[in-house]
DNA sequence: CCTTATGCTTACGTAAACGTAAGTCTAAGA
DNA sequence: TCTTAGACTTACGTTTACGTAAGCATAAGG
């Protein structure tokens, strides 16, 4: 099973070394040590793709540590998966209000750009 | 034509009196004044979210000063046409990007709630 | 006319998410 | 063996987006 060292995985993510660590340090990630040096598993380079999707979505780093555990909940008892359920119905509230509030955004940002266009027109 | 007071805005938008008052601050809003008080008219008011829109969506504010702007652009001259349409155009992207990252999520999601229930039927 | 509510400015404080040295260590190639 | 590249920790600095008084002005209701 392949595995990482920071440096790839900030290279291919397009982070800053202070980035991973930092994360590491909230408790998102934990990547192997061999000696003082950090070795990344598949796991956690998932992980890290993950919490930067929540990033782009601009979640809070708490925010996207509960929805990046929730992939790893362990299966638990029914009270656990019950209370799970509930916290993802939310997030999904949540996602989806901000899908619509992108296609707004994108919608109107349609509008002024047919408005340029026929602006455009009426010049040439 | 309906004016409001700032705290009738920030009650409407659920956001407090510093808010509004720092965005005006950074020049996203500009309100009247009647000697020193804010008069908002329907204009502030809907840029006023428009910039909530922005800041659910992760955006700085920076970013969302750019954006409502554009909805306020003069018609200008060919030039400056063509450059807010790219501009526009650069912006859809990224929307677009992010309403991705929303449909993986939630995808994802999904599948974390279905082994939820399975895990739940296993333990009836 | 007096009080209470609403609003204003100024300014220091704060949490989040890293940036940026500074100094150390170590494994690998010349 | 020397040095260079890659990694580490510690810790102070920075930016963004407000929070939180403090002190003062003004408008509105009894």
């Amino acid at each position: 099973m392949e595995t990482w060292s920071i440096t790839d995985l900030a290279d291919e993510y397009g982070v800053t070394l202070r980035t991973i660590r930092f994360y590491e340090d909230r408790g998102l990630i934990s990547p192997e040590r061999r000696g003082t040096q950090r070795i990344f598993h598949p796991r956690d380079r998932v992980r890290l793709g993950l919490i930067l999707r929540g990033r782009r979505l601009g979640f809070s780093l708490s925010q996207i540590a509960t929805i990046v555990d929730m992939y790893d909940a362990e299966p638990g008892e029914a009270g656990q998966l019950r209370y799970l359920i509930e916290q993802i119905d939310g997030r999904r509230l949540e996602l989806e209000q901000r899908r619509k509030d992108i296609d707004e955004t994108i919608a109107d940002l349609d509008q002024v750009e047919r408005r340029c266009r026929e602006d455009l027109e009426r010049l040439s």
